[in-house]
DNA sequence: GGCATGCTTTTTATGCTTAAAATATATTCG
DNA sequence: CGAATATATTTTAAGCATAAAAAGCATGCC
């Protein structure tokens, strides 16, 4: 999934991926429409944000990410944690946090119990950046989302809440 | 967004990352919640569908997407506008088709009315590949969704419209 | 104590993705 | 015609992402 540029011109002229998938035989057709909707509107709002935080600050949508799982973990995460939270594998953090690291947005610390084990934290700065960038990406979603109603956005919550569900429910049983 | 995982174990333990972002100060928390949970159904789904592609078919999702665009359009289509339907940028694209030609799932040809085109299409071997993987793509899909009712599909179906237009109308809008 | 087992993190190989610059071709307009 | 402009694609540099294997450490059990 995913894209942003805006120099490069591919933004605001997409034409939309709700199409991408024919008719299946045994005709999941009405929940494989639903699951392309779903992902364009995730795809939207996704490449916005990018798109914005680099503009605006220069920075990445997971080194943001990142930093809004610490950001509300005082004393800091195990990196294992931080990956199980972000649903990324843990050999995908040990750039990432290296580099946020070497920006001195983050601390690494080893557990004095568990050599294997480390432990990531906020620094000051890094705290003061995220809630800098937290207050406009919340602005950004609330743009976007600003044509939805109350009952709506309460409804599609309600809907998307039963619909994770159901997903779960299927991973965590296979079959 | 993303991660797969099985072996490495990432997948079945995720924890959620539905409370990745703080209230922010004009308080757009219920947008930004919505959103999360959004980004959730969609990781979750789309990290699946990855998995099964690279565990059944050996593929990968972009490659499958692609063979998907191109399903469609009987006499091949032009980069750029595979590119938009995709939502990715063009750049992205060029190592993607190369691949698939070496594959021998699609063809390259050169316009002949204009040069600098190149019109890509399915082979008969990548249609034959798709309508397989397109087919159990479906299953995967219902699956997933299958503890929701039709009329929770339908709603949820509607909801996202509205989403949806509510976002394409801000990033139209430039503010 | 010492070995087997399992957990946490890093490394490696590969592929996806973008933005920005470069290349190549087409079109427009003076 | 020829220069400027526009369009289509590729290249480049950097970063993100995974799976699988390797390395390092802890723990349990004999």
């Amino acid at each position: 999934m995913n894209s942003e540029s805006s120099t490069s011109g591919v933004s605001p002229d997409w034409v939309d991926g709700e199409t991408k998938v024919e008719e299946a035989p045994h005709d999941h057709g009405d929940e494989t429409r639903l699951w392309l909707r779903l992902l364009t509107c995730t795809t939207l709002v996704e490449t916005e944000v990018r798109r914005r935080l680099r503009e605006e600050f220069d920075f990445t949508l997971p080194r943001f990410d990142l930093l809004a799982q610490l950001e509300r973990a005082e004393d800091g995460m195990v990196l294992g944690e931080v990956s199980k939270r972000m649903m990324v594998s843990p050999g995908n953090l040990t750039a990432l946090v290296e580099r946020l690291a070497e920006s001195g947005y983050v601390s690494r610390t080893v557990s004095p119990k568990d050599r294997r084990v480390q432990i990531i934290a906020l620094t000051e700065a890094g705290r003061a950046a995220f809630r800098n960038m937290a207050d406009r990406h919340g602005e950004w979603i609330g743009d976007m989302f600003k044509q939805l109603s109350a009952r709506d956005g309460a409804a599609l919550m309600k809907e998307l809440g039963k619909l994770k569900n159901s997903i779960r429910a299927t991973l965590t049983n296979p079959q």
